[in-house]
DNA sequence: ACCTGAACACCGTTCAAGT
DNA sequence: ACCTGAACACCGTTCAAGT
């Protein structure tokens, strides 16, 4: 923040570019997020993040990963083991609603790592790593409790849908949100 | 297209824009429904739309209401007079089928409905009720099945996460898609 | 009432040039 | 290798002016 910088810059300008980028989405939202702007928090020339990344979705990439990345530490931090099937049903069901919680704390984030901004863009290496360890870290819960195939996929999907309609206001919870989730995520059988 | 117009254009400016806007959305993409652009295709000036719509989400949230309109048509057409829970139980399945396919057919404007785009914008009242009617269709095949509470929004997330997933390219789908929407909707128990 | 033309304040991106 | 300044081709939006 003060000491040995000033080389060029500070030496690590794709990182600092992506630092300003995640802190302005989550607090002035997407529409914030502009190269242009993001340069000039960062303290440099419009040009420069050029010089680190292809273009301004290979940024908006990089940002999504890390938000995958925190998604993956909130579902891995429900993961504990279990010694009976009812018990990883509940770990199942934490992580739903840890899901859904993080999407909620984190909307413009979330809807950045799922939504169409990026959805058509290449994906660089650590997002297809980071948001793959997210959905892992889940279908390790659910295979505790079922081995068929596609009961993973049953599990996201309906924890994903909820936190997207949610998020996107389609739903407007009252009440509970706690409460609210496991009662909605209570009717996957799996 | 050739008669009776140029009054002062052609008298429906309003609708021209709403279906050029549409258009392009479907067949070229979200970044290329700008206003100016659809002001262009309409044979208007850039200024011309700001007579009909407030702004260009005004405009996006209409086209989303024409998306919904669509949906609640794909979903309706699968609800018929049963006589048993079980048939009703095929009808649901049917409608998460027609859901998802709808999303994947018509990816750009599933994203608009949903999506980050519009979701922090005031929705018109055609979009409320298209939105609200879609939903309310699929409620109804739920009620026939089961009376608790948020059974139909437990529907509604799992048929909507898995839409998006796939719309998104987190999912990608081997084999029968039909097959396969049923079998992840299955443990859905209700 | 409905539309145009010009203007303003933004964008993303490129490219020669500087250190 | 890393960064700057100026330029290009776009945006959304406003506003006086025309019919």
């Amino acid at each position: 923040m003060n000491t040995a910088k000033r080389t060029y810059h500070h030496g690590d300008l794709r990182n600092a570019l992506l630092m300003t980028a995640l802190d302005t989405l989550v607090t002035e939202g997407l529409d914030k997020v502009t190269l242009r702007n993001i340069a000039k928090k960062t303290g440099v020339s419009q040009a420069a993040p050029y010089a680190h990344f292809k273009d301004k979705s290979a940024l908006l990439v990089e940002v999504a990963a890390v938000g995958f990345s925190k998604l993956k530490y909130a579902l891995s931090s429900e993961l504990k083991e279990c010694e009976s099937t009812e018990e990883y049903r509940y770990v199942l069901s934490n992580m739903g609603v840890a899901y859904v919680e993080f999407a909620i704390e984190n909307k413009a984030l979330f809807r950045l790592m799922f939504g169409d901004v990026i959805a058509e863009f290449p994906k660089s290496e650590s997002y297809s790593i980071e948001a793959n360890a997210a959905f892992v870290c889940m279908e390790g819960a659910v295979q505790k409790i079922s081995g068929v195939d596609f009961a993973s996929h049953s599990a996201w999907s309906i924890v994903h849908g909820l936190a997207s309609l949610i998020v996107d206001n389609r739903i407007q919870v009252e009440g509970d949100l706690k409460t609210y989730i496991r009662e909605v995520t209570k009717f996957l059988d799996i």
